[in-house]
DNA sequence: TGTTAGCACTCATCCCGGTCGAGTGCTAAC
DNA sequence: GTTAGCACTCGACCGGGATGAGTGCTAACA
């Protein structure tokens, strides 16, 4: 592989991106020029196939770079420029309206995401870290609502049934108890924490089983902390004028729970880009996964957001766009924790 | 219009209900019988075609029914039988999991709906109706959530930021104030309950402003008051085949402001059938809407649910679905706020 | 030895004309 | 009022020829 090699395949990958269909020795040489005869392109672009960067849908037709050419290209061959400003303003705009919690700014996100790219915006939302806040406000005599703060501001609501033994003003005290004993604390360093079990009364026992259970739920990454938005964008592509296709995508972009996993799996990852067969999804063979990590600001744990679209991605605009959204996430939120700042 | 006629057309819907294929009249003589040859069913059906019933998409295809027909057929001539015990068990099932507040339960409806009926699932949160409770949880020295519940069990939180000088204590007491001001009162009731604005610092009133804005914004049924289960189901009918119309119907199911409106409009009534350019939606010409009105258990408001799908849809069986999740709704929600219950 | 022009070959796509068959509308007879 | 018969319509399917984009190979050239 000589530079003009490389060369060669970036032209073809680049017109791909640009065009969905097949690219033919010509157009390389005409478009991309460098002073080479479509022939000689063609002998060059007959050793990229026989490496596996090229695959020809028929003889008669032009090459189209395989995932292996992907790979390259993230890795080696593209350069991402930064979002333009006109964009990087647009993006930022969407959060000037008010957001109440952190599941609107998720919600916002991958809307912009999906706006800004064209494909699929999906996020997860930052893990949830330690546990800031524990507070069982009493609804009526049998139930009360659960509400739990964790340190990067996500929370979480769970109505529970009380028993009638416990008023409200035990509830207030418990909370108390629970939030000094376990604030700071992650899911697994509260086990120790909490040896004993609470309660005297049958019902007392019982809710406090309860409220560990529904704890345990709550602190831990699950479906409902995967927000996706923009699925429709897909069908705009002509890889998935393939009704099938876009049938199985669709359906699997719907049960989140392999998207979590996903997610998940790259938590932490400054960015990451997985090129179709690498997802090892049944549903997502022609796909491609992009991801960053973000935080909501200075304080709080860190969430992994993406780009799902088609294999024949423009990676080095989804990679802007996400690094884009990653620091308005970040100064987003830092203004929201300040009470100082008039918000629109 | 004869009772021969009626029964002709109604045989014409339910086969193309079944088949999504033109019917000819040589189908109806035969499958449908009724001991008419097909060049008398010939006659009746140029004459159903007359009276605006029937389309035909071009001469020697079979013919379609119009949304007329449709109509028709939904106000006299189908009969909604009761959704069989096995489904109506496997409905139930899905409630049997743990649900720890409404959005749950409405997220768990939809997918529900779509499954059984193969068709798109939607729910309109129950309205707000009036306030239960408020109270502030502090979460920062100069944030907070503020956690809003309403009667029908329906809880929303936003995180709002507090002036320096409002320690936990006065939180406390301004939580206790609003909520003995305010709950058993509905939106408008709120009002005239408050004349004066509260606070003697500048940053105290306007937190206090903050306050009553947020609890504006969460007692109206908005975007996020409504779920939607089951957008990839549609695509396996053969109406959507047609990629044009697949993306701009997603499209539309997407933002989700028109279909809020669209549920909330229909709040209130048993049920309703709306039938293609009924709707009045330019994306959804060939789309049907059922909707039934529905309680989340005794106590609380009264929400929308619905199915939305190709105005050639089961009508009878959508119905007996969503009739039978009316009663799971109002079953399940029971069992919830009964603390004696053990949950699985 | 690398590059290029030339040429035969492949193969999807488009268009054309013919056939088939489902379905209609009309008419005449029952 | 019902039905059999028949001519007619029109989309769907099929096979073949033309078109054109693109390739692989070879031989000549620098």
């Amino acid at each position: 592989m000589d530079a003009r090699k490389y060369k060669i395949l970036k032209a073809i990958i680049d017109d791909y991106i640009l065009t969905a269909m097949p690219v033919g020795s010509r157009t390389i040489s005409k478009k991309y020029g460098m002073g080479l005869s479509s022939a000689t392109i063609r002998n060059e672009m007959s050793d990229l196939e026989e490496l596996g960067y090229l695959d020809q849908p028929h003889t008669s037709a032009g090459r189209v770079p395989s995932w292996r050419a992907y790979r390259l290209y993230v890795d080696q061959l593209m350069r991402v420029a930064s979002l333009p400003a006109e964009e990087n303003a647009k993006l930022r705009e969407i959060f000037q309206s008010s957001m109440d919690s952190v599941q609107d700014v998720l919600t916002a996100a991958t809307r912009a995401l999906s706006e800004l790219t064209d494909y699929t915006g999906v996020m997860l939302a930052p893990s949830a870290g330690r546990l800031k806040r524990l507070q069982l406000v009493p609804i009526t005599d049998n139930t009360a609502l659960m509400v739990t703060v964790m340190e990067n501001g996500v929370h979480k609501d769970a109505m529970i049934p009380v028993p009638a033994d416990v008023g409200p003003d035990q509830l207030y005290m418990l909370s108390n108890y629970l939030t000094d004993r376990l604030s700071g604390k992650t899911l697994d360093q509260m086990l120790p924490a909490l040896p004993e079990i609470l309660g005297e009364t049958e019902g007392q026992r019982a809710l406090f089983m309860r409220l560990m259970d529904t704890l345990h739920r709550q602190m831990e990454p699950d479906k409902s902390s995967v927000v996706v938005g923009g699925t429709s964008k897909l069908l705009f592509h002509p890889e998935y004028s393939d009704i099938e296709r876009a049938r199985s995508l669709l359906s699997t972009l719907e049960t989140k729970e392999k998207l979590a996993s996903l997610l998940a799996q790259r938590a932490g990852l400054s960015f990451s880009v997985t090129i179709g067969p690498e997802l090892q999804l049944p549903g997502m063979q022609d796909c491609s996964l992009v991801t960053v990590s973000y935080a909501l600001g200075d304080g709080g744990g860190v969430g992994t957001m993406g780009v799902i679209g088609p294999t024949r991605m423009q990676y080095g605009r989804v990679l802007s766009v996400l690094d884009a959204m990653r620091r308005a996430l970040q100064e987003t939120n830092n203004r929201r924790e300040d009470p100082h700042h008039e918000e629109g």
